[in-house]
DNA sequence: AAATATCCTGCAAAGAATTGCATAATTTTT
DNA sequence: AAAAATTATGCAATTCTTTGCAGGATATTT
């Protein structure tokens, strides 16, 4: 993640740069950002206030923090592990305004639904009931819940309803969480249900993201969901660059 | 769950660090946030001064208590949830071993989610995830949530896709919510949407029972969702003999 | 009432924020 | 394309905050 190097980082770069940061760790320092972008504290503190004069984060002696920090729900609020937080905001970047987008459940995906930012404006499909209640509280997105059976186990709706009803949809784009990655296996999950669910859903887009933590990768499960021929892109915590990715990037677009 | 690691960690951090602890036990010593926090004991005071000036706990020697059996708000609060119990618990009341059961959303119907005891076997349809959520905890229901987009305010799902699913199906009883009622109007709402879907889930319904606190009664929103005579039960957390009640039962069974 | 624990006040050092100003970069106008 | 206007950045001086500590005051316990 070197922003560096690029010797004319405009402001809003800098200031993209900051939001990742706190949406990553929850909080910045005005000191490593200082050293990260290359830029004077006074330049970053400037910064940290244009931010927080847009209501987008919380400016505080020493640094600045997310908004969510504050938010009355933070009491009882378990956040995201960072690796998931990185595969979240990596996810984010593949959606571009106007995008209708179908997501599976997961942590992660309720993770990346906290994160979108509140410019975007997308229609979200979505199999969760978390999913789409976290989703609800974004100011611009048309969220659509795809009824069905509760899963117990999964959260999310499952059943014939579900997959009949996804028959009936087209989307651009479909993240997915798996419980097996292989790269002779594909995508695996354990639960028959879930793996008719995740089926209708790749049917159902024009391009499939998989979005897993790196330690899914090299495991395999019972049921198979799709080969890696099908998928557009994999979304991990790792370094697109890193050894375990590049027998995948064969197959797919990692990220 | 330890902070710390992190060599720096800010003011507003702390003090979230500390309504934590404080939400959790009800109490803090300043000696063993002092340990906690890896500051001295006079920065811990400094910072629980800081948060009974704010008002959010009260500083005693030694340390702080959490704030919430002093205020008369979250008496007010906790009341109120209790008359919304009561009516939950007359509702779970109507519904037998075997029942098929519609629910619309809001407190009071989550409320009812989690009283229902573990022995019950049911099938439960539901257009608020959040109901769906709660229910799906429980270990012998059956629950599936009717899909549609979300709305943004009230947490269910709404649109034509909601209510043409509704017509699909048949259930022995439904429970609603309402915003208004009154013995001439009957039930009154104020979102167009939502008045479509409520008016789908009675359609589908053998019989209706609308679940209110008593404060509702006598008050009159923009759209009709239904006559009194529709209803079957109407539940609150009034006595089924009190006088506000007398001319209720004339239409439906009071509970 | 003596012993102990906790609190408060003022102080000094370190770190952070602000201000004004000079300089550089960028955009707009000509 | 040059000139002018605007905006962004870094620096230095100043001011503000935060923090830990010492010593005295105030509680609490025994």
């Amino acid at each position: 993640m070197e922003e560096q190097g690029n010797l004319t980082m405009l402001k809003k770069e800098r200031h993209a740069f900051i939001i990742k940061q706190i949406n990553l760790h929850n909080k910045v320092l005005s000191s490593d950002l200082s050293v990260q972008l290359q830029v004077s504290e006074d330049t970053i503190r400037r910064d940290l206030n244009n931010l927080a004069e847009e209501g987008k984060i919380l400016k505080v002696h020493g640094g600045a923090l997310s908004k969510s920090f504050h938010s009355p729900y933070q009491l009882n609020e378990i956040y995201a592990k960072d690796s998931k937080k990185e595969v979240a905001q990596k996810a984010i970047e593949l959606i571009s305004e106007g995008m209708v987008v179908l997501t599976g459940g997961g942590t992660t995906m309720v993770e990346m639904a906290r994160l979108i930012p509140d410019e975007l404006e997308a229609t979200f499909f979505t199999v969760s009931p978390l999913v789409a209640l976290e989703l609800s509280e974004h100011p611009k997105l048309t969220v659509i819940l795809m009824g069905g059976q509760l899963s117990k186990n999964a959260h999310i709706n499952i059943g014939s309803k579900t997959v009949t009803d996804l028959m009936d949809i087209k989307v651009d784009l479909c993240f997915l969480g798996a419980n097996g990655i292989d790269l002779k296996e594909g995508i695996t999950d354990s639960d028959y249900e879930v793996v008719q669910v995740k089926k209708a859903m790749i049917r159902s887009a024009a391009k499939v993201a998989i979005m897993s933590i790196s330690e899914k990768l090299e495991s395999v499960q019972k049921m198979k969901v799709c080969s890696l021929s099908n998928l557009e892109y994999l979304i991990s915590d790792l370094n697109p660059d890193d050894p375990k990715y590049t027998a995948y990037s064969e197959f797919v677009k990692v990220i």
